[in-house]
DNA sequence: CGATAATACGGAGAACCTCTCCGCTTGGCT
DNA sequence: AGCCAAGCGGAGAGGTTCTCCGTATTATCG
């Protein structure tokens, strides 16, 4: 645990003044809720009216749409990352299934939004891709060490496969479909390239 | 060649006057236009501008986006079906890989608009997700009973899977990576299930 | 070849959304 | 207490979706 919401220390370029600091959380809250209600396209209007500030507070802390979005998701991503340290404690192999069929609950649970980030670059800088792909990469290598996936994947094509599968059979389809798929990619994953 | 789309037969339903008819030829030429250059959440009331119509006209004709995204795609799909026929000439193996990949570069290419339609539920009644499902068959059918593909996947699955994929790796991502996520999927789909 | 009725057009306009700008308030510091 | 930078909020410009209804056009029939 390294606190890295970073409640008590204070980095730089957030905000100095308590008004600030609370009106940042307001929004945070008030977005999780609204996105969750109306998926990942909600009005920012209705988000600042729920939070109680106007929508010019809202522009400042969180410049774009994308920034929110990825605000919001940045602590519930951040249990990903724990769960796979948990399971650091299980054997390699189970490690990544088991992960993976986390993160796609996850992605599909939150109608979009998940998707609506990672679908575009995966581009660095960005809170919420660092964190899945550190967390992605630490079950992934284990497994590849343990020979238990082959080496040639990347983290990245592991959360393009989840991401995808979780962005086209929706939150409204099927569950038992999103599952399967991701097991035959999982099989795929772990089945060596060299036997061609 | 059954002149799917209708040129020469009355449907019922279309509109039976002739203006009426080279509006919604003209409002599909600009939707085409508009949607290849600025995606599929491009401006309704650009699309009529450019048509040299009203947009009360425009949503007389389609009502909804989506009903215009679905008649935009249902031609280009159309040469996907043609395509899967040609390909019934080639080994049932290599048929199927062939015509992922030609649906994989599709599904990238519109900027979208595949996806947009195609991630949500796959209902029937929608000319394109039909049109789609039925060449997947075809190709998928054939690969089954020649023993080119496991029999416990369906044409539903091929078709998340790779909208899956160009939906997750956007047309701006890497070609190169799609191309292999596909390509793993696919090693995937050829093995048995039995080899647990 | 009109006349008539059904059909389709078009654009004004209501409601909403994003995003900016700037006068006013408030919190932190001395 | 008093100052002043940091922060607030909401009016408003510009864009979008979608509707409604008076007007124009087309097919049809006498």
């Amino acid at each position: 645990m390294q606190t890295v919401g970073g409640r008590t220390s204070v980095e730089p370029g957030h905000p100095r003044r308590a008004d600030a600091l609370r009106n940042r959380e307001r929004l945070l809250v008030a977005a999780r809720e609204t996105f969750a209600e109306e998926g990942p396209d909600a009005s920012l209007n209705e988000i600042a009216r729920r939070a109680g500030v106007g929508p010019g507070t809202l522009y400042r802390h969180f410049p774009t749409r994308r920034a929110l979005q990825s605000a919001v998701l940045a602590d519930r991503i951040d249990r990903l990352r724990e769960r796979a340290d948990e399971l650091a404690a299980t054997s390699p192999a189970e490690a990544l299934t088991a992960w993976l069929h986390a993160f796609l609950a996850h992605a599909r649970s939150d109608h979009g939004l998940t998707g609506s980030l990672l679908s575009e670059p995966l581009e660095p800088g960005f809170d919420c891709h660092e964190i899945i792909r550190k967390a992605a990469t630490l079950v992934l290598t284990r497994a590849q060490q343990a020979g238990a996936a082959r080496p040639d994947v990347s983290a990245d094509d592991l959360i393009r496969l989840v991401v995808g599968i979780a962005l086209s059979a929706g939150p409204d389809a099927d569950p038992g479909q999103a599952a399967r798929l991701l097991d035959l990619v999982l099989e795929a994953v772990r089945t060596s390239p060299a036997l061609e």
